[in-house]
DNA sequence: ATGATATTGATAATCGTTATCAAAATATTG
DNA sequence: CAATATTTTGATAACGATTATCAATATCAT
């Protein structure tokens, strides 16, 4: 009896027909134990040395088709490389960033996710009909300075 | 009499201690006659068809410097470059972004804006404290559909 | 003018990401 | 199971945006 037990994502791979490889199962192990933004770079690391033996292409190639699948958030902090994040359904986990500007730290946030459910909710409706935009998902970002940045300040 | 008019932004670069030069005029006056998000290259193209002969690497180094002066506005829209906008300070035109992933169209909104700082100023004074994080600016971004893309849909 | 400093242009280098393509893995069919 | 079709992968070349280098030029302060 090999009731394995099926983690959540397994089931989008049968919808979007794609297979679950050693190479995507490792990743998506990755993003569920390591609970960071990740680059490619940093997955490619992970990967060898948990001794799975891929090709960084590969890890590009599947960073890219875990997000189409939504399994994978995309975000951008401005420091030239893309990073990763897990999508988290149980518990929501939804989120926003803090980015210093001085020294890249990210900070996630999830306050006042409820006000900003409503004033998103009404913006989303607002915008959806004057430009005829379906909107599917949001990002919001703060710049500003760090503690330990704004401390070291001299110059 | 020089009575010049003298510029919203020039005042800036004395205070950066910096020089008003032609290259940096002159990509100053395209985004004040060019309502649009520029790339570096296309800033380039548009000083070179003014006649100015500037290399890409002063066009890349100015944008960099504009930007950290808080004269332009970077913005990232996920299609691998960096853009840029002028700051609009009178009229104000503080906005935000519609982005289809599809096409890459990006639409400006501001609407909204009223409740969007009533909204944001809750949460940067939380943010500020509880993170012991200066915030300085925002981006939103809402990612989508556009309606040409949507009619165009089959697959 | 003289010397110090800031800015620039040409071009090489860097670096994240994508394209190519043959080999390997996996699924499907008979 | 065997034969065939499809998907996925790895190695590596290519690409494209951005940055570094460095000597030449422009501008500033004395
Ligand atoms: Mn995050
Ligand atoms: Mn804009
Ligand atoms: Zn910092
Ligand atoms: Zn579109």
């Amino acid at each position: 009896m090999k009731n394995k037990v099926e983690k959540e994502w397994e089931k989008e791979f049968d919808y979007f027909n794609k297979r679950i490889t050693p190479c995507r199962r490792a990743i998506m192990e990755i993003f569920e134990e390591e609970e960071r933004h990740l680059s490619a770079e940093e997955v490619y690391m992970l990967l060898r040395e948990r001794g799975e033996k891929v090709g960084i292409a590969t890890v590009y190639r599947n960073l890219d088709l875990l997000s189409q699948m939504g399994l994978l958030h995309r975000v951008n902090f401005g420091d030239g490389r893309e990073h990763y994040e897990m999508t988290r359904v149980s518990p929501p986990q939804h989120h926003h960033h803090l980015v210093c500007t001085r020294c890249g730290k990210v900070i996630d946030y999830s306050e006042l996710v409820r006000e900003e459910h409503e004033f998103l909710d009404r913006l989303e409706r607002e915008l959806s009909s004057k430009y005829d935009f379906l909107i599917q998902s949001h990002q919001i970002y703060f710049y500003g300075l760090c503690e330990s940045c704004r401390s070291n300040f001299e110059s």
